[in-house]
DNA sequence: TCTTGAGGTTACATTGTGGTTACGTATAGG
DNA sequence: CCTATACGTAACCACAATGTAACCTCAAGA
């Protein structure tokens, strides 16, 4: 959710967080291209913001490669017919009118989000695997030849994230950025013990959690 | 595709090969056994089958050297799903369960073969190369006549810096400037020792990284 | 309120990296 | 040909990077 009113913000955050979504608010375009947009299932982009609009926002997502399949329900107090246009003419999937309800707007998010869920979403592989090494993403369970391993979240996060990208050196900083919860901060050395109880979960398969020293980590 | 249902290949028979695949179809696990296997790109198993299972067919093949690089897709019902997902570690790179859309298991396939196709080494292969001296500034590793070698950071970071700016002179300022953590404190003889050491490394390749003396270094 | 576990930090051991130094060799300028 | 300077390189060693156990905090449940 892309809006510079925090508290229209803040009261959106508790009902989609209530009807069981995971929202995560910025107040600013600018914000959201420090964010990895990729890892989002719906944008909320307010249309009329300081600095970078939603507009041009969302022209610069939908114009790559890595984030043009995000669903974008635009926000907006403008009423006029143009601007509706505009909006869908840069592929927005829903259009709220302000001032709306609540319920409406998690009405139209549950809309387009099982929309979006039989088509394109669905394509994502939900298992990851290498050898005898199997990651479910949807129950978020790893086996190893067959064997169900207890990871914890970040454990998991790492595995999956390297997994994914197999061959790809990620440094202790990108590590922190991807497999972490947004916005908190650790230090590097978090790293190194979750890596470190990572491997001891995963017995023989952690020869594969290789560490380039100097560099970072990747599984090999 | 192994699936015992002759209406369900049939159905997938087409629309693979509508969406530009040539797939092909046997009825129980004992028959794939007779077919050269490794000429495949990928497996769509039907998990409960007459005769051998999708499971057990494809311990078998992940088992063998052969055929265990072939990405698998498991086709299951909705009964043996979650346990049977849970334990079998076997590699499987999806699953699908029954009963689903042909649009579904098209776009799958396409998610397995293009992850396949371009995960196998890296997902961009952003390296540089010189005749047979390869960088790949993703895996940050370093090979010369398909031979790995194990550069350190520095090392790493000189020859990447000197091979993507080819023929230009470097001065060991430039390079301390360039090559080293930024805030670091070094003597220009640093540079020297670490460009033999590189060179030692990077054996034959050793004759391109030139002294032009009271210049500085440069790769030709 | 109590329990439990995730996970961040710290401390310490260990290993590898790489800076410095010393000395030998090559090069340029006279 | 001589000499000052630049460079190559082995050796030494400080410290940076990493593995890992231990401790502690915080939050989610019970």
């Amino acid at each position: 959710m892309v809006d510079d009113e925090q508290d229209l913000c803040d009261i959106l955050l508790f009902n989609l967080a209530w009807a069981g979504y995971e929202p995560q608010a910025v107040h600013s375009a600018e914000e959201v291209m420090s964010l990895d947009v990729c890892s989002f299932d719906l944008l909320l982009l307010d249309v009329m913001m300081d600095g970078m609009s939603g507009f041009e926002l969302a022209k610069r997502l939908k114009g790559s490669e890595q984030t043009n399949h995000i669903p974008i329900i635009f926000l907006t107090a403008k009423d006029t017919e143009d601007d509706a246009l505009q909006g869908f003419g840069l592929g927005a999937d829903d259009y709220i009118k302000k001032p709306f309800s609540v319920r409406e707007v998690v009405a139209r998010v549950k809309a387009v989000l099982s929309r979006f869920s039989q088509g394109r979403s669905s394509e994502k592989p939900k298992v990851l695997s290498f050898e005898g090494l199997t990651i479910d993403l949807v129950q978020k369970t790893v086996t190893a030849d067959g064997e169900r391993l207890e990871l914890t979240r970040t454990e998991f996060a790492l595995l999956s994230l390297m997994l994914r990208h197999r061959g790809r050196v990620f440094t202790r900083h990108e590590l922190i950025g991807l497999a972490w919860p947004k916005g908190v901060i650790v230090t590097n050395r978090a790293v190194d013990v979750n890596i470190t109880r990572m491997r001891k979960k995963i017995g023989s398969y952690a020869a594969h959690v290789v560490t380039r020293q100097g560099f970072g980590y990747m599984f090999q």
